[in-house]
DNA sequence: GAGTGGTCTAGACCACAGA
DNA sequence: CTGTGGTCTAGACCACTCG
């Protein structure tokens, strides 16, 4: 700040990004209440909650009402782990790297995992090829870092493939991914095709279950894995708050 | 609105929202001023600027001090204009399929072009391969519609490769883009990588670059582009208001 | 100069979490 | 019950654009 400036709400939020990214309030603390900041830096309490809803949307903190405000910003070694690229994929399958990245930073990785049967949505049902009422199996998981939620996703396989299998089984990681599971199943796949938004408004589901508020954008992937005979087997959605992200491809030129 | 419900601004953010996208204010109009919609939604001009703050963010409308707010929300037809798979990029070139989309919309794109030789930057630099204070050609292109930017890139290649050929034209397209022009010279690329970061904040001058205020997130695309013997011959940035673009990719399986 | 958005305050009341 | 953030107002002054 230079002397003289006035200190603005993006001053403050500034100030508050270097004490956050430079460990001085890591991952999962609490911030010290609006109205203490608002006399640390001589402004009032509005100007503080103004600061604190930028870095909200930039999702470096959570306000949460009656509570406090809490760091979610991660260091950036942990976008890595979200690396979409085929030899990832099956090297680390769908547990491994993020667990060991969460570890490195000293944070406590969580995996919910829930397998169901459900008739997919329409866009879903679409990509894999279905008609309408068609059922699938549907593997959700949530993945947090010390409790805060980093990632969603779903993966669904026609009950035809994936009915009274390994799938079924709401393991906490099926060995290689779910790839391989259906390799073992007799349907490798060879090709697959991802969608990627990279910024839109969460449904109120998504924001619920990644506990953002309604304007956090998130960062959407959709995947779709086909067989050799072009069948697919495989559509997956992931869906994570826009920064926790960084997406990586190989691409061969004809 | 439920009747007996408050006005929140997240209700006047969503009216607007609707507005907006439905068409009563097209892109790159004004909005009524901040006074005249606090009258309209019983509301004062606080909550209002909060609101149109909230859109702001999520880049349907850049307010401007002194003139009133634009709207800059553009219809989502102009994603499939960022498509990056290779096929995409081979068949339009650099040019016609944004002006397509964009004159499709009832706007007025609109390419800048800039061909410089220059020292890349660090990360440029070293993706090419290149030691330190080789220079590169560097093509910039901004990409506008009805005078609202959403996208800038710069391509570089090493002048060893560029150096007094057709690429210093700065025409404003090459016939296929630069991958032809390269081919043509004897760089036929034959593999690239990419690496997205969905969601990030923009430097000051991509900021002023794309007229955006410094909290809002861009898209930022890094493609490399390999000949056969493996050899990089081009790197390409991309920058985008993080809500313009779509991205779609075709991944072989081993 | 008139009108726009940008910023800021002081104070108020509400909703929610936790002891 | 206390302390937290969430919301909102009324009013003020500033900075900028444009005629």
């Amino acid at each position: 700040m230079e002397p003289g400036q006035r200190t603005g709400y993006r001053d403050i939020a500034a100030a508050l990004r270097t004490e956050i990214t430079s460990g001085v309030y890591p991952p999962a603390s609490l911030l010290p209440p609006e109205s203490q900041l608002a006399t640390r830096y001589g402004a009032s309490r509005s100007l503080v909650n103004r600061a604190l809803g930028l870095l909200a949307a930039q999702g470096l903190v959570r306000p949460q009402q009656g509570r406090g405000t809490i760091v979610t910003w991660l260091p950036p070694m942990l976008h890595s782990a979200a690396r979409y690229s085929q030899a990832t994929r099956e090297r680390d399958g769908a547990r491994g790297a993020f667990d060991s990245e969460v570890k490195a930073l000293g944070l406590e990785p969580r995996h919910e995992i829930a397998v169901e049967r459900a008739e997919p949505p329409a866009h879903i049902a679409d990509a894999l090829g279905l008609t309408a009422g068609e059922a699938c199996l549907v593997r959700r998981r949530r993945l947090l870092a010390s409790g805060i939620p980093v990632r969603i996703n779903a993966s669904w396989v026609p009950l035809t493939i994936a009915g009274d299998t390994v799938l079924e089984d709401p393991a906490p990681n099926i060995t290689g991914g779910i790839k391989s599971a259906l390799a073992e199943l007799g349907h490798r796949q060879t090709a697959a095709w991802e969608r990627i938004i990279p910024s839109r408004l969460p449904s109120d589901a998504e924001a619920a279950l990644l506990e953002i508020s309604p304007e956090r954008t998130v960062t959407d992937i959709l995947h779709v894995g086909r067989t050799a005979d072009g069948r697919v087997v495989e559509v997956t959605t992931t869906v994570t708050p826009a920064h926790y992200l960084t997406v990586e491809y190989d691409i061969p030129l004809s």
